[in-house]
RNA sequence: GGAGACGUGGUGUAGCUGGUCUAACAUAUGUGCCUGUCACGCACAAGAUCGCGGGUUCGAAUCCCGUCGUCUCCGCCA
């Protein structure tokens, strides 16, 4: 609000000041004068009339200049260019029946200028940022290069300002039910579990780090124990871990912890939230409840622990009728110990050798040995006389492996029908559902099977306590180590870490993980035993987090809570397919920053006074 | 750490079974013409030595090796 008066631009803007957006101008506006300033959105010249089509966040308003009404403001147009940034006052008028573009909003009115002034001129822009369906789009490298001009594209206008709404929504909402933002450190300790922590160099004490936090987890617990019963956060975090279409190395997660609650409590809000969320920022309106499963349902049946559910191709479990089966495949894989399970692909029966062939690289690239598969032939059209439902055969090399009432038997458990493809993954079930799990959504994708219209939203529960890390050879939290236990599992925790289930919970959009949380370990005997089930020693835990153990001693509501990716939402508010489309200043894969050029290198002055010395230098 | 795809005028692509490729198309840009367009139209022009380095060859955008960058996936991450 206090620009620096004697700027000469603001002596230039003098009589300028904007009266409206360019985007809102309707009929009502006719007659009106008005100062309008923006962006050339794009030019045309008729050699008489000129039309600029005048752009500002609020959107497009079509300027004309008659060279025989005012020729002074048609020469200032003659030399208007994309970009150009633009102050322009004139007549708000009707536009002729003929003339009127349904296409824009604005598109029964026109401007009239009668003064036109370039408040500054622009290079020809390296981004199409009155993009069209004929403009090609630009590529990834260009648009984050220049992301300022990307950012200026209407698409990505409508998802930062989505983002807002979205942000605004979840503040109004968790404010109204009593909730307090409340901010936490960002130079804070290194935690051993979880992701690779980005450190930050302390100057003042030398050799020691500050991390930059994955997630303000203790912090938030430890508010719980302050006494606060509801907090939230829009907030940052950060993992130095390999990046992927909805991975970047720093993203925002919407915070949430609340003291005296049980799971249900946390669901039902959390339901409550997502729903105002989409129908504020979106004028949606969400099927609920959303449903719920269990984690391993969702690994039993869809081999995934954030499945889609816009998709159907449930797996088909033919462990207990392949046991034994002349096929040695199958049957070795079951008397290992393993799984056999199938999905079939409706329609697919078409596919060729070559397709299927593919589809068994691909599996192989999710850890799956081969693929076994069956195609269920349609009878010619006006076959037989027991019409279209007859089979005409069975093509698959494995066929011949079983006998008829055996093959009968798989297509009954399999529901396939003609024209159907049964793809089947034999090995342990860790195998089998990720083979099968990422099968079903490639072929989802390929066959054109997910309902791109429909939002699927599912809570997945009882998410184990902890798995097993073959690399570091100890269980691992799954989710944190925090998390509390379900009533019941308490004694396993010895004997059967691996059946343990925790009071965690995520929830799930169309196949992408929106969030999770856990109801939390309050109690320091509790907490201390989940240490030592991971493995750390009394004194390591105590070095690690006796913070937390010692706040735990001094009168610890039972809390839990759940943070949501907020990019992710957003994405998928959007229609985006990364969340790069929804962060204003995203980074690259490798984590760089095309744009600011981050990470650079330092001087050797500046890692001098903070006692360090590269190892390796580019 | 691993696998794959891509890198050619400002932008996006084609060319890539080696030779009239003296690099094509679209779009953007410039100039001229055009008074109702809104993806304006028409004409003309300018603009790339094909990411970078090396090799094979009489000859490389094209083949090979390396390297850099971007993207997708696995591992990793919740």
């Amino acid at each position: 609000m206090t620009h620096d008066q004697t700027q000469p631009r603001d002596q230039a803007r003098q009589g300028f000041d904007r009266t409206s957006g360019c985007g809102g101008l309707t009929t009502k506006d006719v007659g009106r004068e008005v100062s309008l300033a923006g962006w050339v959105h794009r030019r045309r010249d008729h050699g008489g009339l000129i039309f600029i089509d005048l752009r500002d966040r609020s959107g497009l308003v079509q300027l004309v200049f008659n060279p025989a009404k005012n020729p002074e403001a048609h020469r200032a147009a003659d030399g208007l260019r994309s970009e150009f940034v633009v102050a322009a006052r004139g007549k708000v008028i009707l536009r002729d029946p003929a003339q009127v573009n349904p296409k824009l909003p604005t598109g029964e009115v026109e401007v009239l200028p009668s003064v036109v002034e370039v408040l500054n001129e622009s290079l020809t822009p390296p981004i199409y940022v009155a993009e069209t369906a004929d403009t090609p789009p630009v590529d990834e490298p260009t648009r984050l290069h220049y992301r300022y001009l990307d950012l200026r594209r209407p698409r990505m206008q409508r998802n930062i300002s989505l983002r807002h709404q979205v942000t605004m929504a979840v503040r109004t909402f968790l404010d109204r039910h009593g909730f307090l933002e409340i901010e936490t450190p960002m130079l804070t300790r290194s935690t051993p579990e979880g992701a690779r922590d980005y450190l930050v160099p302390s100057r003042v004490n030398p050799g020691r780090f500050y991390a930059l936090p994955q997630s303000p987890q203790l912090f938030k617990q430890l508010l719980m124990v302050s006494g606060f019963e509801r907090y939230f956060q829009v907030v940052r975090c950060f993992r130095d871990e390999d990046l992927r279409a909805d991975r970047q190395p720093e993203f925002t997660q919407i915070d949430v912890e609340m003291s005296f609650v049980e799971q249900e409590d946390v669901l039902r809000l959390m339901e409550d939230l997502v729903a105002e969320v989409y129908e504020k920022a979106l004028g949606r309106r969400l099927t609920r409840p959303f449903p719920r499963m269990t984690w391993h349902q969702a690994m039993a049946d869809y081999g995934s622990d954030k499945p889609d559910l816009r998709l159907g191709m449930k797996f088909v479990d033919l462990t207990e009728a392949v046991r034994g089966s002349g096929f040695r495949v199958f049957a070795e894989a079951v008397a290992a110990g393993g799984q056999v399970k199938a999905v079939v692909a409706p329609g697919a029966a078409s596919f060729s050798r070559k397709d299927i062939d593919g589809l068994g690289e691909f599996v192989k690239t999710h850890g799956a040995k081969g693929l076994a598969w069956m195609a269920f032939e349609a009878a010619p059209a006006g076959g037989g006389p027991a019409g279209g439902d007859q089979l005409a055969e069975v093509r698959s090399p494995i066929a011949k492996f079983f006998p008829p009432e055996a093959l009968a038997d798989l297509r009954a458990r399999l529901g396939a029908g003609p024209g159907d493809l049964a793809l089947f993954v034999a090995d342990q079930p860790a195998v089998v559902a990720a083979a099968l799990g990422a099968l079903r959504l490639e072929l989802g994708r390929r066959l054109d099977l997910i309902d791109r219209t429909a939002d699927r939203f599912l809570w997945v529960t009882d998410f184990p306590m902890f798995e097993f890390s073959q690399e570091e050879d100890r269980w691992v939290a799954m989710h944190h180590p925090f998390t509390a236990i379900r009533d019941g599992d308490l004694p396993l925790l010895k004997s059967d870490p691996g059946a343990v289930r925790a009071k965690a919970y995520d929830l799930v959009q169309n196949g992408v993980e929106l969030g999770g949380g856990s109801i939390r370990i309050h109690r320091r005997d509790v907490q201390e035993r989940v240490f030592d089930a991971l493995g750390l020693t009394p004194e390591e835990a105590r070095e690690k987090f006796g913070f937390l153990l010692e706040a735990f001693e001094y009168g610890t509501p039972p809390h839990g809570g759940i943070a949501f990716g907020l990019d992710r939402m957003v994405m998928l508010m959007a229609g985006a397919e990364t969340i790069r489309d929804v962060i204003a200043f995203p980074k690259t894969t490798s984590a760089s920053d095309l744009l600011t050029g981050a990470p650079s290198t330092v001087s050797p002055r500046q890692l001098a006074e903070l006692g360090l010395a590269p190892s390796r230098s580019e």
